[in-house]
DNA sequence: TTGAAAGCGCTAACAT
DNA sequence: ATGTTAGCGCTTTCAA
């Protein structure tokens, strides 16, 4: 059995205030910090932070609740973000909800229960409403790549609509006319925005933006290349097309290798989101990137502020970030 | 402030202890059940697990440690155990210690501390003292990928040295004999049987192992690209090449488009790891692929299993998984 | 600065 | 089947 509070007062002769106090950093009396550092040293003691959890009403545990694990743009945050709040001490309790709102929602149960004390969540469903059990429980939630109005909190988001323009502007310049689009699910508020930014890009250019360029997939790569094969057979004209996120546009190359396709002789190429994979590519794609760094950077220095601020919280904030483009060979001229 | 048990004892007019047995599948009569589904309902209680665990010194939590969230085989495997452990009422913590011996010793105190109930870990280091303190303490590890004799534990493994030799096997059947080798860290134990396997392979066919058709990477892509590199340079009568993980297969693949090497025409490749991104290669890849969802799988069970033991052990276990092999077009006859 | 004692919310042994 | 009670290991008044 682990050493006790307790049992380091009796070794040392001295109350269970006077330990306490000695492990929250107050004034012990130096001749009594050795003795209690001595006993602790002998008896092996650990503080028990469920205990400690029990009485202070914290865990010092964060939950996390993502789509995907499996989706390299969450991984690339959460490790980030997992190192931060572990360097201050924070657990990490990760939530992978399958992209599925059901699940999400047990999710944010099953933190709840076990009393994180707060919440990071890029959240599946459009809906806020499960998450007020935290906020009225005075509990911090960070929001990651959506605004969810029904709930006060910090979120974290990137400009995908200019991302996205950005992307079929380049097209445009270079040129094309018939761009394709494979965008995500039509209830996701990324997938709204990026979808929104190519209409925008392609009606500032006087062209009117067709059905038939637009194909819809869900984020993973089955459907990338699902939508790939669509829009190729629904447009023989198309030169161009923009994928707008990572597993789809992986899922989009490995169809245009199946179909033979050459890139960017027969079809320009613009996909999303991971730059070690366009760059193994043949040739070199043409990529918008997300600043997963930074955007966990800020997620996690919201949530210890809050953590930290304990009740008189300043102004709820929301950060929208700048995504960037790193140009490859797959864009034709 | 949230409902306590208490709060529904004084509404019921029952006693803790019934209380404490509704909530614990216990047998409580027909009306009082009601009763306290009544109070519970409109009083919205719901167990504090902290206190809950205080008690029964159980967290319901397990701990894991991985060298690399960003690893797609880490991520592959965490998804799923998560997801498994989860849906048994357990959270998990995470902990990426980023292929550090030091941070990965760093993790295992700050799980102990939480008071994890178990502990899964794919180890970066090569010692297992510090898990001692997990096993003493009559808390379950389950290893992943390593053995560690020093410490009692279940393990699952993967029977890399066979997954290298048969991959090698196929590029000797293929008439090719300049054979390079990219393998991973020299003190990480898959890494040694996956070069383990080359050997073997290379011997068996009465060729000689040479030092200078293996180099060495540290599992990343930039390190796959920087050995690909070398081995090119230094062996230009190499004909095939076996990189031994995912990430160093793509870095590989990179290299390879930058040196504008044709696959299988000037070189024949076999990959490691990563279906979706074979496929999106051009040519298809031909890889080895580790069986992460029955690794994820042997591994909760295992985990759940001992946790439900409590004491009274049966023999530790120890279970080795086959690789696959994938056919892509990457080889040349 | 230190000690004594109460109590955080729960479980479990014991008594009924 | 239910009530009473004593802790689990810690923090935190309150007094000294």
């Amino acid at each position: 059995m682990a050493a006790t509070m307790k049992d380091i007062a009796k070794q040392t002769g001295l109350g269970l205030a006077t330990i306490s106090s000695y492990l929250n950093g107050g004034n012990v009396r130096e001749k009594n910090r050795i003795k209690i550092e001595e006993a602790i040293e002998e008896l092996n003691f650990e503080v028990n932070e469920v205990a400690r959890g029990l009485k202070t009403n914290k865990t010092k545990t964060i939950g996390v609740i993502i789509p995907e694990l499996n989706m390299a743009f969450c991984t690339q945050i959460i490790t980030e973000v997992e190192d931060l709040l572990r360097s201050r001490g924070y657990a990490t309790i990760i939530c992978d909800c399958r992209s599925d709102e059901k699940r999400e929602e047990e999710a944010v149960e099953f933190l709840f229960h076990r009393r994180v004390d707060g919440l990071i969540i890029m959240p599946s469903g459009k809906q806020g409403k499960h998450l007020k059990k935290f906020t009225r429980a005075g509990k911090p939630v960070v929001l990651i790549d959506r605004k969810l109005k029904e709930i006060e909190c910090d979120c974290v988001l990137v400009d995908n609509e200019w991302a996205s323009r950005d992307a079929v502007e380049r097209l445009l310049a270079a040129g094309h006319k018939r761009i394709g689009m494979i965008a995500g699910p039509q209830d996701i508020y990324t997938a709204k925005e990026r979808y929104r930014g190519y209409c925008t890009a392609m009606e500032n250019a006087g062209l009117l933006t067709e059905d038939r360029l637009v194909a819809h997939g869900d984020y993973t790569i089955e459907s990338g290349a699902a939508a790939m094969k669509e829009l190729v057979s629904r447009n023989p004209d198309m030169t161009a097309v923009f994928v707008s996120n990572y597993e789809m546009t992986m899922g989009a190359i490995i169809e245009i290798n199946e179909l033979g396709i050459e890139i960017p002789g027969q079809l320009s190429f613009i996909g999303f989101d991971n730059v070690e994979f366009a760059k193994a590519n043949i040739p070199r794609l043409s990529i918008v990137i997300q600043p997963t760094q930074e955007i966990a950077g800020h997620v996690s220095e919201l949530m210890l502020r809050r953590l930290e601020e304990n009740g008189n919280q300043s102004e709820r904030e929301t950060i929208k970030l700048r995504t960037s483009f790193v140009e490859g060979k797959s864009v034709k001229e």
